[in-house]
DNA sequence: GTCTATAGCCAGATAGAC
DNA sequence: GTCTATCTGGCTATAGAC
């Protein structure tokens, strides 16, 4: 409410009213939910008038969806050149996969980057269904998904492929617990540094994954 | 908006206006957000005028916090005492107690109950930093990650007391996956039913325990 | 305890000047 | 393209009748 002065100005960037805007969006949004942040807010962040957001994203909403599409796509992408560029190296193990596909997202995180915290707000709409689940969830996670799984076959082939699925979405919500809430992993293990949280990560998620493939060979 | 007919009258609930006033805050909260529900939406749903709100509970958001308090308070007790159920059992095993604690809370997503709801909308204040996190996350949750801690290094005693806490909240984000995104599960995987489901999660942290226990011993 | 009526405020969108 | 001024409508909280 007091915040009136712009925090995004012509000096900061040199980009046009449209970016001053998706990036107040990204600040402001991330801090405080939709719709805790008024337009007017918005437009003294970017340091433009009122009537920006409509003229060039015609309403808050879309600015809102504008917003998430350019962190998420870029997140996504982000992943699969990572994936990309573990598997083009020769003798790679399943625990080399795991922790190249972690670390960007822990470190970015950890180090309170916009990124992370849009993606937040991401998980936080898509469990209120208050987002296009289509779009984002559906479409864009799903290649991901598709690509990790083939990856994770490839590394450790006796997993059925009937059932890969399910393993990438618990390799997904091993990522997504510290993801989310940091600041409680934190609050309980002050010492916890980064490369022990990845360790275990990685220790977890490879056993999961590999115990998964080998239940109990009683004759199955 | 359209929503002016009273959906909790007296006919279904012999408590009084407190209790109505209650309910009718699950419902409308978990489908549309604190922000989107106005108190004159609640005073209606409840079957009452709209000064209730503010006679009862000094305010809406006061009406808000004590709505998960509820729910959170008894879905807490609700694990500790499956906790105590199943340990007091002879020959119990890792996969039991992994099971036992899992399979309430999965049925009790996919079946939609006011619970779940609830506490995917606590998740997403969590996320938003929007609620007294004090009380939730670390009072209430801090006790269940002790006991579970303590009886998870009982039946797999192998495991470095020091890293208890990590192993617990790896297991928490396994439940919490599914739970949070259920929507998206039945989506890509139409055919899955809650069995596969909880037999997957039992097989994947399992061995996520008991790998993590003992990182290479290939002669156990 | 329960209710109505209203005070006081702030929102998003837009018309129209420049 | 940019801006100001304003329209229209919603909100929470409360004063005060019953």
């Amino acid at each position: 409410m007091e915040q009136t002065k712009p925090i995004f100005t012509q000096e900061g960037h040199k980009e046009d009213v449209k970016n001053r805007l998706l990036d107040a969006a990204e600040a402001l949004f991330c801090e405080k939910g939709f719709d805790r942040v008024s337009v007017r807010e918005l437009t003294a962040a970017a340091g433009c008038n009122v009537a920006a957001v409509n003229y060039y994203f015609g309403g808050k909403d879309k600015l809102y969806a504008e917003m998430f599409r350019r962190q998420f796509g870029t997140m996504i992408q982000r992943n699969l050149d990572v994936i990309e560029r573990v598997m083009s190296q020769p003798g790679v193990a399943l625990e080399d996969l795991l922790r190249a596909v972690m670390k960007p997202l822990i470190r970015r995180v950890i180090e309170n980057e916009t990124g992370g915290k849009v993606i937040r707000l991401l998980v936080r709409e898509i469990l209120n269904r208050q987002i296009d689940r289509e779009l984002f969830a559906r479409d864009m996670k799903g290649q991901l998904f598709a690509r990790l799984g083939r990856v994770i076959l490839q590394l450790v082939p006796d997993i059925d492929p009937d059932r890969i699925l399910l393993v990438v979405l618990s390799f997904d919500g091993a990522i997504l617990h510290p993801f989310l809430f940091m600041e409680f992993y934190q609050e309980i293990m002050p010492d916890l540094t980064i490369d022990d949280l990845l360790d275990h990560m990685v220790r977890f998620v490879a056993a999961g994954i590999r115990g998964y493939a080998k239940p109990n060979q009683e004759g199955n």
